[in-house]
DNA sequence: GTTGATTGTTGTTCGGGCCAACGAAATGGC
DNA sequence: GCCATTTCGTTGGCCCGAACAACAATCAAC
């Protein structure tokens, strides 16, 4: 608990060595092994600097100082590998999906680690959510080297979430209204680590960026597609936010004035033609089974012309998300996934009809890199944001001996 | 031309110092005079090193030290003013709107010096309309203390403007296809000073966030009814840009599918319903008169029926953007100022009927603190951002001759 | 084996922000 | 009117971190 943080809208010294060594973590975690000479290109910092900061998070125990990698080609001396260490700082991310939960323990890096999973009965009490995650939590995080410090948890909802408190304000497919799960999940495990919460889409654009289709992009959509339908936004780099969180909610979005009534009130919303509910009701699947959608999409090999037509309209109202954000890449995740594989054509027919040119030139659209773990990666990458901004402050936050006060 | 500019993620001493000059004076440009001790508490940096930062602003003739402010209260040594100097760097912004050209010279600071005028016949061609606006540079500049450098040029236009080279794509009311016209302006004056061109609704918002309605907000979006129907987007104070920079283009939303079909190719885009020439239509006035709606808006007193039904459309419409981008303020600018005036109510009704109740709670809908000078004043912001972040460099590449120049 | 290229290491230099001490300028109580 | 108090500007010394330079280590190419 050295300094006190500092506020300001200057720039002094300490600030910039916490932001570079923040920065070469933030490098490895995203790039895997790296030399030091690349670090020192990419950084455009001197070789000597790269040298310290690298000796200070060794000395972290955060990282590790490797031979050589074979393989490399060129003249000169070979430059040493820095990679995470395996044993060093880890997150849990938690996927609150429609009908599961999945819980991993994830490593620096973005290695999933161990991994656990549970149905989540419809219309479950938030509370009993919370109970049930902790079980899951509690099992990955016995699994941990008993060293490692948890630096946070970080967990995916399918709903509004406030960005200043994390509140759950809204999730319709849960049934949630104005839930602390962060304090609930918390208080189920009576332990006091940094737990952030977010959008189930932003979560999925978050990790698509860092370490899915989008390394290289810096302007891209994610459209999941659960229940409800959502988008993560990155422009610029940065999270799309608004005031409170609750910007990208596309499926609100009017499609249609003479359509159905959604369950916002409104009529003719996109999420009324594309969204899960929709799809099923078209291909006349049994209502219990929407939220298996996607792997019912997933098994078919032809797509029937109802769909088609559903994928016309996603196309259609994609037009509007790319017009809006001009984005270089949409990615579609969840039971839109499937939905594009079956109808590629129908999907960029609609896009092209209605997309202003110059911003349907820039776009393309992909699926999701790192496919079902989006969400739960993205989790985890919100919950490891902390320690490429501060790693000592960060790391002072830890949790070092999770594992045994989880089980006591 | 002393360092080469250095390139890469990591922060070394001479971008602190780079960023710390920009950002005091910055804080100076923004909010006024302020005296140091004040500087000192925003930008949490020490008594001495703003002492060091305000001298060397002193230095290069951007700042001038005033006695302090009279009228402070509380004991102690009173602290010295620092303010913009009136002899200091200025920009000219120029506004080109449907039918006529608007430049100015502002200084640092934001304060308009002197502005010149002229009409755009329709259909005008490129070169002609650079030939214009340089002649009404020309004006501005003539009055310009000699001395006083000329950091560049701001363009605003309404259409689709490229933003890694301020290529115009598309600007419809000029019928301009893919014209670069800060090159023709440039080549009209002989000058080679850096100029910047943006869109119009975005250079609205960014002006509103700088010293307009929106000093304190970092979520915003400006709406702007010239002919057609642009956002300008702030978030998490940063605009919003997308890949080529046409994010933004909310005119084309679907609005009622089966509406009127739209210049875009697409039927019934909102700005077939609350555009300049609908509203035109539904006052029924003739067609040559729709450049000058606003102004005939303005002189209402009362709106009739289809003023309020249209007013009702821009609220629904509002709707999407509320959902979308999740700001706390939506500023109406255009034709939208005086609509807004006169149906406030109507506006409201269709906003909170459509949007979703967290992000509506968050929002206010206002009308553009600098009037209809935002989005000039946002062309000279856009053109002044340099200086903030390099003053130096800026500075180097400033014109410290022009009136002798331009006058040759 | 020799040469050239590249990188790690070490010690030194440079520069920027921080700190403490002191003087200056205003307020307020007596 | 005087003096204590408060706040601020200035100055010189200090610390820290990045840059630089010289040297050693390692490998490719000839």
């Amino acid at each position: 608990m050295a300094g006190v943080q500092r506020v300001g809208t200057g720039t002094n010294q300490e600030a910039v060595r916490r932001h570079n060594l923040g920065t070469l973590l933030r490098h490895v975690h995203d790039s895997g092994e790296q030399s030091r000479a690349e670090l020192t290109g990419q950084m455009g910092l001197n070789r000597s600097t790269i040298a310290g900061l690298v000796s200070e998070l060794d000395e972290l125990s955060l990282i590790e100082q490797a031979s050589p990698a074979v393989g490399r080609r060129g003249a000169g001396r070979p430059s040493a590998g820095v990679r995470i260490r395996d044993d060093g700082p880890y997150v849990v991310a938690v996927d609150l999906g429609v009908d599961r939960a999945v819980v991993a323990r994830i490593g620096l890096g973005g290695r999933i680690w161990d991994r656990a999973t549970a149905p989540i009965p419809h219309d479950t009490e938030a509370w009993q959510v919370g109970a049930t995650v902790a079980g899951l939590v509690r099992q990955v995080v016995a699994l941990s080297p008993p060293e490692a410090p948890l630096l946070g948890i970080g967990v995916a909802i399918p709903g509004l979430v406030r960005r200043s408190d994390g509140l759950v304000r809204h999730a319709p497919n849960l049934n949630w209204h104005d839930v602390s799960f962060g304090s609930i999940v918390l208080a189920a495990l009576s332990l006091d680590v940094p737990i952030a919460v977010g959008n189930d889409a932003d979560l999925g654009a978050l990790s698509e960026h860092r370490r899915g289709t989008a390394v290289d992009v810096d302007d891209l959509v994610y459209l999941s597609g659960n229940v409800g339908v959502g988008a993560g936004v990155i422009t610029g780099g940065n999270r799309l936010e608004g005031v409170a969180g609750y910007a990208g909610e596309v499926g609100h979005l009017s499609h249609d004035p003479r359509g159905l009534v959604c369950h916002c009130g409104s009529r003719g919303c996109w999420e009324t033609v594309v969204g899960a509910p929709a799809i099923a009701e078209a291909l006349r699947c049994p209502e219990d089974q929407v939220a298996r959608l996607g792997e019912i999409l997933e098994d078919m090999t032809t797509a029937p012309r109802e769909l088609r037509s559903i994928a016309t309209e996603l196309g259609r109202g994609l037009a509007a998300v790319v017009n809006i954000f001009n984005p270089s890449v949409v990615i579609l995740g969840g039971h839109f996934l499937p939905l594009f594989r079956l109808c590629r054509a129908e999907v960029t027919a609609g896009l092209t009809e209605r997309a202003l040119s110059p911003a349907r030139d820039a776009v393309r659209l992909a699926l999701p890199g790192l496919g079902g773990d989006s969400i739960l990666l993205g989790a985890a990458e919100m919950a490891m944001e902390p320690v490429f901004v501060d790693p000592v402050a960060s790391l002072a936050a830890a949790v070092t001996d999770a594992p045994a006060r989880l089980a006591g």
